[in-house]
RNA sequence: GCGGAUGUGGCGUAAUUGGUAGCCGCGCCAGACUUAGGAUCUGGUGCCUCACGGCGUGGGGGUUCGAGUCCCUCCAUCCGCACCA
């Protein structure tokens, strides 16, 4: 074959790798552009054709923004740390580095033979102790500041001690745990330990006994954007909720300004959308509700305090619900009430989060015995338990308004509590009316208001006589932060009096230590319980969590700016200069992980003076998955026979997966086939009338199960590295989810094939000529110059490969080969295809690398028209077209038209309304 | 249930602002050439109809000289959230 791809992909990437093209350094001559992937988790399966996509697309843009004459920072690396890994060492003993170490090379090779323009000198690997030093280093710092509301920031702790010695914590507004209100006498009296508790109320990063989502067959905790329907994301096991002692970010410091950060962001309104609704921000009040009838009230003084969105129905409330878990249960329910109350918890808590998701429609509860008192009538409202509130949302107690909310009214009903109308327009016979459209009644001062206005009368009333506050409450959680996991960021934390504190920064990295076994110890401690010596020089014993894989994600994009610094997580210069990622690319499925975590993470050293960027990603891609296409054959029941997809409706046939890698077309190999299992060598076939036998086909995930794998290195292998990239890009919208389908691909490949042969003779003998190109071959090249410019811009990329096909068809057919042609398209298909592209720009006796090219301008002079084809319609359908000159106005054009005989044809004797003219575009006659 | 996205040939898709629906490919059909290749080249290919012509962008309705595009309504598929008070 004349175009020999193998080779010169293989040329080409030892070039770029030899001459370091793809280099980049500060250089403040060049404006910067930054273009990141979201990297990836190195995984055994190995790259398939699905994950590169994005990777292609951020490609295209770095080298096209390159060709501008930007400095694109386009860097990749590993997100090495995880379970996966993990998993394996526990079934085979092998260490995670070890595998992870493997899969990284493999990912490497797998992406070098794709030709992407990484600066591979700043690789990072989230795993490696230079990096994670750093990731340690900003959970120091997390450890050392608080969050004052009073200036929306992260402030040091020092000055929030400062304040503790002049005059407690009274004047402090901070994001903090529940914590008393003390003065600066009592906090100097305090001993260091009871301080220390007290800070930790306060720190960003801090240790909390909370409710978490308990994986026994992983044995760790997981973040609630790790679970899904009740089980883990990997792996798919259950999750229990149950009480731990652990470590926390304080992310929801950050609400207000990860919510309000979204407007300014180029994202797409879905991504924004999935945020908002994650951070779930609520506006509403908080009430305070006196308990009556508790033996022990007077001692207690205790009150239950409330969130609700809607304060105007108020007087609606008939009873009020905690959680199981609220901390007040136990104190306010009387003696004769204690064991019901007990046993309703105890079943809640034997439930997993799977069974109670599935239990949801199910109504349960149980009467405390205590009641509380109304705030404005007095009246008592019996306090219930329920599992249908929720302890992690707002305070984990609710004021029960039947007529107004349909959950309250199906417990209402099922309980027979008693429900009040108090918002006129609904008919609560029949269910609850939940909209704020209609009219305040039953309701002593807020009678006659609209919702809105009764609103604001009762949150002004609510805060007059003291018993609540206007507030804003974010379904938002603080992150848990520890996994009792091996293969992960060792905490800098040690513990000394069972109070942590972190390391001495001089001290990091904390390297992860060996252990003789991935596994929980004896004593039920997380694997690092089994490291020899893992204690601080003091002797102070270090903490035996690890950290979550959203560690190290978090702030990848500030180290590549300034991957080797050992001094700093980023220079100030390399910051200044690099500032922040101008397009991320990356899955949809890190919308509530990885892109509200590392948002907070960047947020927080922009706090504090590390990064000069608020916001990480500035514009951000998800592109669509690729789905994979499987082919199926259809064995008759009982037989090893095997029927053909237009026959099979005549038989009793079992569908089953075919390796999609034997099959052509729909067409399947059969002697591949009787190769591929054993159990097929001696299958018969009922082929249809050609003898060619056809399979079904369905569109699946891709993945091995499915027989409907494939790999970029096959598809290179076969085609090359170019066609495998522009065949990507062809597919359809980046955004849009589409199924992989290898038969398209010859498309692409002949394209290739053409562009080749544009430069060669039909001896494959190198061949452009000096000559003028006319106007013709000018135009065919500027149309396709601004019709790709335009493309790239907005990221449409399956359109400028249409262009250049478009372009390529016509100078063939013309047997255009003018370098002052064929220069120039080289140099814009280049960032698609930059291998054939470097060849034979070097061919052309170019010296220097194609990508250090300039990207050509299009020439609006060459695209200009003399004459406009117009489409002649009646009554809006079209007919035919005629020729007018491009500068012949409109009632010239009417006299024109009406004169001609197609036109009078189409007329006949039907009488003519109207004649529409529209400038270059269209005629139309209505009849 | 709430929110978002998407529905166009046999398939992947195209159609900047309302202006020729189906570009570019795959597949399919016919032909050419050939050391029968899953090669290359040429032509054709939305549907119905011998044709004239008609019908066509998920269904129905509307606005307009003109609707894939705008409005209303219904349906389907996918994704996200889901007792969030």
């Amino acid at each position: 074959m004349d175009y020999n791809f193998t080779e010169i992909e293989k040329k080409w990437q030892k070039y770029w790798e030899e001459n370091q093209t793809f280099k980049v350094d500060i250089d403040h001559s060049k404006p910067k552009y930054y273009v990141l992937d979201m990297f990836p988790y190195p995984s055994g399966a190995g790259l398939h054709v699905g994950h590169p996509l994005g990777y292609i697309a951020s490609d295209i843009y770095s080298r096209y923004k390159r060709l501008q004459g930007f400095n694109v920072l386009h860097p990749m690396g590993y997100d090495a740390f995880g379970l996966p890994a993990e998993q394996y060492a526990i079934q085979t003993g092998q260490h995670p580095a070890v595998t992870t170490d493997e899969n990284i090379s493999r990912y490497r090779s797998q992406l070098n033979k794709i030709g992407f323009s990484y600066d591979w000198s700043r690789e990072v690997k989230t795993c490696d102790p230079e990096y994670y030093k750093w990731t340690q280093w900003t959970f120091i710092q997390l450890f050392k500041h608080w969050y004052n509301n009073k200036t929306n920031r992260a402030e040091p702790l020092e000055k929030l001690v400062e304040i503790f010695e002049k005059e407690g914590n009274i004047n402090i507004d901070a994001s903090s745990s529940d914590v008393k209100t003390f003065s600066a006498g009592e906090w100097k009296r305090m001993s260091e330990k009871e301080q220390q508790e007290i800070l930790l109320c306060y720190r960003l990063a801090y240790l909390a006994e909370t409710m978490v989502n308990w994986c026994p067959a992983l044995g760790t905790v997981l973040a609630n954007d790790e679970v899904k329907d009740g089980v883990s994301l990997r792996g798919g096991h259950p999750v229990e909720q149950k009480e731990m002692r652990q470590w926390l970010l304080r992310v929801t410091a950050y609400a207000e300004r990860l919510l309000d950060g979204l407007e300014k962001l180029n994202w797409s309104d879905s991504l924004k959308e999935i945020q908002r609704n994650w951070i779930g921000r609520s506006e509403g009040a908080t009430i305070r509700f006196e308990i009556l009838h508790s033996p022990d009230m007077e001692k207690l003084d205790e009150q239950i305090e409330v969130f609700t969105t809607r304060p105007d129905t108020i007087f609606g409330a008939t009873y009020m619900v905690l959680a199981p878990e609220h901390q007040l249960v136990e104190k306010i329910t009387p003696e004769d009430y204690k064991k019901a109350v007990a046993d309703y918890i105890d079943e809640t808590k034997k439930k997993t989060e799977r069974e109670r998701l599935a239990e949801a429609k199910s109504i349960s509860g149980q009467f405390t015995g205590a009641y509380a008192k109304h705030p404005f009538s007095g009246k008592p409202l019996q306090i219930w338990i329920s599992d249908y509130v929720l302890a992690g949302y707002g305070t984990g107690a609710i004021m029960a308004v039947p007529a107004h909310d349909s959950r309250d009214y199906d417990f209402a009903k099922y309980f027979n509590l008693p429900i009040i109308e108090v918002i006129s327009g609904g008919d609560i016979s029949e269910g609850s009316y939940d909209s704020i459209e209609g009219t305040v009644i039953n309701s002593d001062f807020l009678n006659g208001l609209p919702v809105k206005e009764a609103i604001e009368t009762v949150t002004k009333e609510l805060e007059a006589r003291g018993i609540g506050e206007r507030k804003v409450n974010y379904r938002l959680r603080d992150a848990i932060f520890s996994r009792q996991r091996y293969w992960g960021e060792p905490f800098p934390v040690y513990y000394k009096e069972n109070m942590p504190y972190v390391l001495d920064e001089k001290r990091l990295p904390l390297v992860l230590p060996e252990v003789d076994a991935y596994l929980p110890t004896e004593k039920g401690e997380p694997p690092l319980g089994h490291a020899k010596n893992w204690k601080t020089e003091e002797g102070y014993p270090l903490e035996l969590s690890t950290m979550p894989g959203f560690a190290g994600s978090s702030a990848y994009y500030i180290r590549y700016m300034d991957p080797h610094n050992d001094t700093r997580l980023v220079s100030e210069e390399a910051n200044r200069y690099w500032k922040n990622v101008d397009l991320y690319i990356g899955g949809t499925e890190h919308a509530t992980g990885h892109l509200i975590y590392s948002r907070f993470w960047n947020k927080f050293l922009f706090d504090i003076g590390v990064v000069c960027k608020d916001e990480p990603f500035s514009k951000l891609i998800n592109q669509g998955m690729i789905q994979g296409r499987s082919n199926f054959v259809y064995r008759i029941k009982n037989t090893n026979k095997f029927v053909s997809f237009n026959l099979k409706d005549k038989y009793d046939v079992t569908p089953i997966h075919v390796d999609v890698n034997i099959v052509h077309n729909d067409i399947l190999d059969i002697e591949a086939f009787r190769k591929w299992n054993p159990e097929y060598v001696n299958a018969e076939f009922i082929t249809g009338g050609d003898g060619k036998y056809l399979c079904g086909y369905a569109i699946e995930k891709m993945s091995k199960s499915m027989y409907n794998v494939v790999t970029p290195d096959d598809i290179i292998e076969q085609y090359g590295a170019d066609t495998l990239r522009m065949y990507e890009m062809f597919l359809g919208p980046l955004e849009q989810a589409k199924p992989w389908d290898t038969n398209g691909i010859d498309g692409v490949f002949k394209f290739f094939i053409k562009v080749w042969k544009l430069f060669h003779d039909k001896n494959n003998r190198f061949n452009i000529s000096d000559e003028e190109p006319t106007t013709g071959e000018l135009k065919i090249l500027h149309t396709a110059i601004k019709k790709v410019r335009e493309d790239i811009e907005r990221f449409s990329f399956n359109t400028s490969v249409s262009a250049f096909m478009i372009c390529v068809n016509q100078l063939s057919s013309i047997k255009c080969n003018k370098r002052a042609i064929l220069e120039k398209l080289l140099v814009l298909l280049s960032p698609f295809a930059p291998h054939i592209t470097e060849e034979l720009w070097e061919k052309c006796g170019k010296k220097e690398s194609i990508a250090n090219a300039g990207f050509p301008e299009h020439n609006p002079g060459y695209l200009k028209e003399d004459y406009v084809k117009y489409p002649i319609t009646f009554n809006g359908k079209m007919k035919f077209t005629l020729d007018f000159p491009a500068d012949m106005k409109p009632p010239e054009i009417e006299e024109s038209v009406l004169d001609n005989d197609s036109v009078k044809n189409q007329i006949g004797d039907k009488k003519v309304k109207k004649v529409i003219v529209v400038p270059k575009k269209i005629v139309n006659i209505v009849i």
